[in-house]
RNA sequence: GGUCCCUUCGUCUAGUGGUUAGGACGCCAGAUUUUCAUUCUGGAAACAGGAGUUCAAUUCUCCUAGGGAUCGCCA
């Protein structure tokens, strides 16, 4: 990872800058792809920065979920990822600036002191705003060799105002923010310090995340001024609730990134599903990737929080499939089976040979307009993967009782005298057989379907007789013939 | 509890001081069809409650209720 935050200070410059402690989550997905969107569509830079100044917490592994699933959603960040622990001397360098400045201080209350006192206030249901005595203290009196922490020397009175281009004019009492800890007893810079220096040596003009960091927003602002910088501007977005409405977290199906992936969803419905989500352009649904960005601005983002319907997303990823390429089907198809996620995959994978890939293909017109998710897909072409003596599931079986399997027979050997292997001729012959044996079409392309797919749906049997093949197609045949 | 935010069909949302309050998903019914799906047509379904401003409020103001966020030497 780069330490050199300097960009070249384009007239929009974003950050994605999720912390390390888990998967791509479907919120933080979302805060990744609308600053994404605000970057291509301003022409602006989207970086992403690792907010790893936790060392505790932070995982490699972490980092690597982060940014596969960045990949997958196909949401390219410009230049190397950041890494904010790298910046810490930095960091350091700006807390010793406001130390300097007399807007920061040192605080020499213990931990322990401090959960004391907050535990007090609890008990006594008072509302507990640290008020530390080394405030105002003049730093002569500090004890020696005692560690401190670096306090910022908040406003006590007046309001910090956070100009949101998605929440408005918040404003928040300054009584209410307290001197919050820029560096730990350890000299280690927090967040608050951490983010600040972060975006302005990046020179990020819109801080574009989570309603969340609403709060945060306000502390920001009072280091910006302290330390006499511009304030970036402030786009809080509202948060992505669980079905239930409660908040999205692990216990609540808050799924990574990768989960959507492995349950057949495409990038691209995922995107489209997901910026609807606290963003809208008038009536418009479906959305292209390329369209959004020539219309994603922030007057579209809304205020209150939404919940995610998976229903919707699945109905979105079956348009996106039916949409899609064939062969670019079949290459997600592939990638699928080779997740560890995707159970029998690798026994797919072995029987997918040139020959069934073919077959796959040529069948994907009729598969992909049945299918909502690429497993359901793979699923639906299992026939094509399939070795004789076909295995029927209970409706296959049902449909295939004496009557049909005798007309198979009168049927295959009708087909067997057939010069073309297409499907209009197969269509034209099987018509005729149905005429002729006064049967209706209905009673005799179902147990065809089933004898050739072993179940009872499929796309029209007679792309699928013909993608099979003669030989395989007539095999499968004799095989229900009686 | 303090602070801040939110509230239009079940869900995502559009919308305006005067509309039959629109769309999408889902649901129901029908048409098409060799199955399923697609597609098409139709239907049920919402302005949280109260007060005020106004000739007129879903829209503006206030209150109530409900929901959410945040209050760490986490990020």
């Amino acid at each position: 990872m780069s330490n050199s935050l300097k960009t070249a200070n384009p007239a929009v410059v974003v950050r994605f800058a999720p912390s390390p402690t888990g998967y791509l989550h479907i919120g933080g997905a979302r805060t990744a792809l609308f600053n994404w969107l605000y970057a291509r569509a301003k022409g602006g830079k989207f970086l992403l920065r690792i907010e790893d100044t936790d060392r505790a917490r932070h995982t490699p592994e972490a980092v690597t979920a982060i940014i596969d699933g960045l990949k997958w959603l196909e949401l390219d960040w410009d230049g190397e990822p950041f890494s904010q622990f790298a910046n810490a001397e930095r960091h350091r360098e700006a807390a010793e600036a406001m130390l300097a400045n007399g807007t920061a201080y040192k605080c020499y209350l213990s931990k322990d002191e401090l959960d004391a006192m907050r535990t007090t206030a609890e008990a006594e249901k008072r509302r507990f705003i640290i008020d530390s005595p080394w405030r105002d203290r003049d730093p002569a009196q500090a004890p020696a060799n005692t560690p401190f922490v670096v306090r910022l020397k908040s406003p006590t009175d007046g309001e910090t105002l956070v100009a949101d281009k998605a929440q408005g004019d918040v404003s928040f009492p300054n009584a209410d923010l307290d001197d919050l800890i820029l560096l730990r007893s350890d000299g280690s810079p927090t967040y608050n310090l951490a983010v600040v220096v972060d975006d302005h040596d990046m020179d990020v003009t819109h801080v574009v995340r989570g309603v969340d960091h609403l709060t945060n927003a306000a502390r920001q602002s009072q280091i910006y001024q302290a330390l006499g910088w511009d304030v970036p501007v402030w786009v809080h977005v509202p948060l992505i609730h669980g079905p239930d409405g409660a908040k999205l977290s692990k216990r609540h199906g808050a799924l990574g990134i990768e989960a959507y992936r492995a349950d057949g969803f495409l990038p691209e419905a995922l995107r489209n599903y997901l910026v609807r989500l606290g963003w809208s352009h008038g009536d418009d649904e479906i959305i292209p990737t390329i369209q959004l960005i020539e219309w994603f601005d922030f007057d579209g983002v809304g205020k209150s929080p939404a919940r995610f319907d998976v229903a919707k997303l699945t109905d979105l990823n079956g348009h996106y499939i039916r949409h899609a390429d064939d062969a670019e089907l079949v290459r997600r198809c592939r990638d699928i089976m080779e997740l560890p996620e995707y159970e029998g995959g690798v026994a797919l994978l072995a029987k997918l040979d040139a020959g069934v890939e073919e077959k796959l293909l040529a069948s994907m017109p009729g598969l992909k307009e049945r299918a909502k998710t690429l497993i359901a897909l793979i699923d639906s072409a299992a026939y094509l993967f399939a070795e004789r003596p076909l295995t029927f599931d209970k409706k296959a079986d049902k449909l295939l009782d004496e009557t049909a399997k005798a007309d198979l027979k009168s049927l295959s050997d009708r087909l067997e005298a057939l010069d073309t292997w297409t499907p209009e001729a197969l269509e034209e012959a099987v018509r005729t057989f149905a005429e002729e044996t006064d049967l209706k079409l209905g009673k005799i392309a179902q147990p065809l379907r089933a004898a050739l797919t072993g179940t009872s749906v499929s796309p029209p049997v007679f792309d699928v007789m013909a993608v099979l093949g003669r030989d395989e197609a007539l095999a499968r045949l004799k095989d229900q013939s009686a």
